[in-house]
DNA sequence: GATTTCAAAATTGTATTCAATATGTATTTT
DNA sequence: AAAATACATATTGAATACAATTTTGAAATC
């Protein structure tokens, strides 16, 4: 096995803090200490610097002047900001896929949607999570427009966070949401395969409805059917 | 004047290594040699690299392992990218643009926009590219979408390259496009202050076909009107 | 004369040290 | 007792020192 195969343990940092904020192990809002990372990863403060420069850089963590870093928030306003975005650049980015794609790309593709149903059979939401990331994550390698691909990844860092909540199916109908959801990869890979851009873009806008219902049967659960407790009683000082 | 408004050496690096390669002054795939950036900037090699870092997470420069940073390549596949992506993404900026524009923006998007006529009349090509890049980030400021933004910003710096090589009027075509690009600000201008979404989308998509012309100009000339010349002596080795 | 090999120099990557800034606590003052 | 201030501690930012990698140039070989 050549050297540059074994990774570094900067990469290992790298793309270990990366998992750990799809997954949301570690969450929005959450503080970073450089001093515990460097003792978890066994580097120097100098390259775990730079790591976290480079996760800022894609949008995983803010960083603050002066003080720690934190993992980038996710606020109301970003999911309407998420929902007003997404539809848009995915279906530039699955037209583009069509047109562009590499039978090897696409055979990853195929690979990795095997994956995401044994995930849905037997795996963890975390399995889950990734593996739907790593699908949308080859379809924006197929598309391969430098001026797209910044914007989409941004998308799929909280369509990540965001699925590690619905990918924990509360009711039938998440879980029906969630299998139609493979479903329409299994469209989107056929799209791409036959080449036909206006079919992967309309495949698009339907992908993103079903996860903004899947967010609206999660922020508008049924409501709970219990009675009303007593009040507490109030402490006297 | 408090001290948080001096800026600091690594912010004047940042903001000089940005216009300089906006402009041309450094081309794309220059090397970046950290020594002399030190000497130049007057700071050390670690916050000098963590600058570099950031650079590339924007998009303008490229990292290379164990070999030096360079300014980010321009090809000719990623003109064809560029033009795909631009009136998309700038239609959305522009639409959401004129739906949240606060008046301070708008303000400054007219001061900018006077700051780009009197560049046209007066400034140098590097003055025009820079009031002209100012104007759109503003636009983006607007906007204000965390997600669109990255792409948007990517556009943008391959916007100024362009213009530094394109917007340098040689013929009464190519200066007649130029003005009637200030004309479309205003127009950009008058649309999102009227809160005219669906104009302000119409506008990006005009504002990227004049650029696409203004290329087209450039890229096929009229053709120079000269006989050809003798052909040269073989040399004898 | 061209190509390969080896070593020295230059450049990047990492660790450590030092300085500056922020935070938390205790003490003082009102 | 509450608030403010000063001090101690912890954490981040920058500079220096050290290690590893790449580039180069010269010598040797084909």
């Amino acid at each position: 096995m050549p050297d540059s195969d074994r990774i570094s343990p900067k990469d290992a940092a790298y793309e270990a803090l990366k998992t750990a904020i799809l997954t949301l192990e570690m969450q929005p809002g959450a503080d970073l200490d450089e001093a515990s990372l460097c003792a978890e990863f066994g580097l120097s403060r100098t390259p775990l610097r730079e790591v976290l420069r480079r996760l800022a850089g894609e949008g995983y963590v803010d960083l603050r002047q002066n003080r720690g870093a934190r993992v980038s928030e996710m606020s109301h306003t970003t999911l309407r900001d998420f929902f007003l975005a997404a539809p848009m650049i995915y279906g530039a980015i699955l037209r583009l896929a069509a047109l562009n794609a590499r039978p090897a790309q696409i055979e990853a593709l195929k690979t990795t949607q095997a994956g995401f149903r044994a995930a849905l059979r037997q795996g963890s939401a975390r399995d889950r999570a990734l593996m739907n990331n790593r699908f949308h994550e080859i379809t924006g390698e197929m598309a391969g427009n430098v001026y797209l691909l910044p914007s989409f990844q941004r998308l799929l860092i909280d369509h990540a966070r965001i699925s590690m909540t619905f990918y924990r199916p509360r009711d039938e109908a998440m879980a029906r949401n969630v299998t139609e959801a493979a479903d329409q990869h299994d469209a989107i890979i056929a799209a791409i395969e036959a080449g036909d851009a206006d079919k992967a873009a309309a495949l698009a806008t339907q992908h993103w409805n079903l996860s903004r219902n899947q967010i609206e049967l999660f922020v508008m659960p049924g409501g709970l059917d219990l009675p009303l407790g007593a009040p507490p009683r109030i402490a006297t000082a």
